[in-house]
DNA sequence: AATTATATTAACCATATGGTTAAACTAAAC
DNA sequence: GTTTAGTTTAACCATATGGTTAATATAATT
């Protein structure tokens, strides 16, 4: 493993928890067992590293959205519903750090968010959005779906896979639970799924 | 407007943006147009400022769903989810910098925010969490709803409410859309209302 | 073996940042 | 009118923080 690759791990490490304005170089450095100047000699500034990590981890999101059949034209809902959930709610259960970074973007630089994934449009997984679009409207076009707008449809779909991962803890409280994850995970997966195919299937 | 309630106000305006790492003390001076001394004088620390607006706003948080049946017993379903949907978006959407605060707390700092709402629950609140969860558990025993789990009913709820303010960047770039806002509230609860009414209600 | 390009280090720097202090100002209370 | 308690200010402080530098070690090239 070269000193670069371990700055970014620690990196990803380091800007989980915090954010960007909480993460201290001088830890990723630690964490990374390497000199401070190596972060600047590699990377140039703590925005530039910044920025690679949103990269890494934006990248790594689109090969599971495009493993779980999110670019097959010829996809059907209930074969959707049955893996796109799963997968998206695995991929961010283990990657908790992940989740923790781009969801904080989302909440306090979403316009920083939206370069990074136009970036990836703008090159070979362009295609990915104009046929998710299409898939959707034809999917209500069709009759297979009660949701006309493919923007809810979408946000309808990830919210609730990705959020209660965040959220777990307000349950939780309310509730007084103590939340196994592995038992959490699984039920959350159910949950997802009798709820997208009730809700939406028609 | 006392120097302490302008200090809050500007208080929340800063923490919304960046987090509690990313404010600075010297900014909430300046926008509450006060000496910063004055928020030692009055709150002792930058963390303890911090921890009175998760309060105050966790508290108005709470106002919102008293008001909205949150603790009436005989509530039925399907009025519970003609109202609060809709009272629980307006909020949110009403209220931005809270969402970015409750919803930066919740990824970063989750006992944090635990704390804050056992604060509630342990004084006059404490009636709510028993009842939601009776509530939910009788629907279900009453053959009202499908899903058996309170905790993922609450999560399910509350993702499809909350989480699309805060995600809409992802559409916007991956359809290429340029939401505008009360239109895109407004198409929210729709959507949101038939899909809690369709995959949750029997 | 000598040269060159790449990695790595310790010490250092300017500035930002949370926090303090002592003095001054203001408005009640007596 | 004087005392007293509460409020406000400007200047100051220690430390944290992102970033730099010049020297050194290491690996690759000729």
């Amino acid at each position: 493993m070269t000193s670069k690759e371990k700055i970014i791990e620690a990196a990803v490490h380091e800007f989980s928890k915090g954010g960007y304005p909480g993460a201290r170089v001088d830890n990723i450095a630690v964490k990374a067992g390497v000199n401070k100047a190596m972060i600047f000699y590699y990377f140039g500034s703590k925005e530039e590293l910044y920025k690679i990590v949103i990269k890494k981890i934006v990248g790594e999101l689109f090969e599971v959205i495009k493993e779980s059949g999110g670019l097959s034209t010829n996809l059907n809902p209930v074969v959707f519903f049955e893996t796109f959930p799963e997968n998206y709610i695995k991929f961010f259960s283990d990657n908790r750090e992940y989740l923790k970074i781009i969801g904080t973007e989302l909440i306090q630089n979403p316009e920083n968010l939206k370069r990074a994934l136009q970036g990836f449009f703008n090159s070979e997984t362009m295609l990915l959005p104009k046929n998710l679009r299409k898939l959707f409207e034809e999917w209500y076009e069709d009759g297979l779906i009660t949701e006309p707008e493919p923007v809810h449809l979408f946000l309808n779909i990830i919210s609730i896979c990705i959020f209660p991962i965040i959220a777990r803890a307000i349950p939780e409280t309310i509730f007084n639970l103590d939340l196994e994850n592995e038992k959490f995970i699984r039920e959350r997966i159910v949950s997802v799924k009798n709820l997208l195919k009730r809700g939406i299937l028609k």
